[in-house]
DNA sequence: ATGATCAATCTTGTATACAATTTGATTGAC
DNA sequence: GTCAATCAAATTGTATACAAGATTGATCAT
């Protein structure tokens, strides 16, 4: 299936957002998009209703479109938001996972931990990914899959920020194995607990950092 | 803030869809709606998008788009994690709800019961909706309750379906007074368990009655 | 009769032209 | 000097024209 052009666009200019090349707020012009991209307005505009889909721009009648960065507190939300998202997800899997989900499951830990012995952060965290979107794939409801994995990439530039703290990559790794643990003997109870507190603890690391660069 | 026209025109459209104008699979003519709406093909396409990226319609490249109706999996999918994110705000009800938010939960669940009383089945509709929606708003989480209102609109129509079961209202009844409690006693894994099994049962019953059309 | 190939037609995607509304500034009055 | 009104420039929203790709049907060969 061919991806058309406007859909090219739509990506690159979320890459552009997420990447911070527009400051929060700005307005979108669609003629300067149009020039740099080489197109008219249409596919810009197609574009910039993705964007606004998306709740990564926001878009006022007769005015423009603008985008729209999260702040720290919608930020923490959607965290908070994963969080549970995840839970369920975790709670299912422990319940309904196939035998070829949970050897991924293992499989993806174990190429985590193998990562983090070598150091390899940036696979680590690709590892980190996977293991999560298996544990989403887990849950058999291809719907709350779909959502999880569409807010799991809203949060992707945010979420490498945390691993940064010193000793949150053991601490992970350890939390990565209780969840395991909790799917493989179908406890769907601790399931959805240890994964509900693993990703909002990404959220407090968040906040702190933010926190911190305030003072 | 004034609409604009495109944007009326998804929203007829998106109710055109709902009220089963337009078959499953069924392809959206571009020009035949713009003839239909006396516009030209820009603000149809632009409200085409619209639907697709609310997942009502899939596009496919140099194709068109088509309706998307949920099939019987798909609809039970959604009424799981619909479930789930009424269980998360209902454990963030329980411990941030404000005197506000809890007086409100009460009179509406009240003004539920006296719909039901006066066998008044719409309104008790509604105001079941405003029960949930104000849970929601307990959870003292914009993003959350953004989420849960876009499924909650999106599963409305087939929601009001089981609602005919002999029975059900006073059961939703019932389930409603136990909700309340546990919110307010701040009892927050009742309210997420009493919460989700309140939707779960909602789209169990609607599997029973797919099922039963199937005979 | 059947299958493939090619052209005609239809449909989507893009460009451009036009309309309508907003914004900002300039000018005039008080 | 300030405020209001009006007009011009800019910007979004819509219409139409054009381009590219897909579908269909017919024709021809086997």
């Amino acid at each position: 299936m061919e991806i058309r052009r406007a859909d090219k666009i739509a990506e690159t200019l979320e890459q552009l957002v997420f990447s911070g090349e527009f400051a929060d707020g700005e307005r979108l012009d669609e003629h300067k998009l149009a020039e740099q991209f080489r197109v008219s307005r249409t596919p810009i505009r197609e574009a910039l209703q993705v964007l606004v889909s998306s709740g990564m721009a926001i878009q006022i009648p007769r005015r423009g479109v603008f985008v729209s960065q999260p702040g720290p507190v919608e930020l923490m939300e959607m965290f908070e938001t994963m969080a549970e998202l995840e839970a369920a997800c975790g709670r299912y899997a422990a319940v309904r996972s196939s035998e070829d989900v949970l050897s991924e499951l293992v499989s993806a830990n174990e190429r985590g931990r193998a990562a983090l012995a070598a150091q390899n952060y940036d696979l680590y965290y690709d590892e980190n990914e996977t293991f999560h979107q298996t544990i989403y794939r887990g849950a058999a409801n291809a719907f709350l899959e779909k959502q999880a994995v569409r807010l799991q990439n809203r949060l992707k530039p945010y979420r490498k920020i945390q691993l940064r703290f010193r000793g949150r990559l053991d601490q992970s790794m350890s939390e990565h194995d209780a969840i395991v643990d909790a799917i493989q003997t179908g406890d769907a109870e601790r399931a959805a607990n240890t994964l509900r507190a693993h990703v909002a603890i990404q959220g407090e690391k968040f906040h702190q950092l933010i926190a911190s660069l305030k003072r």
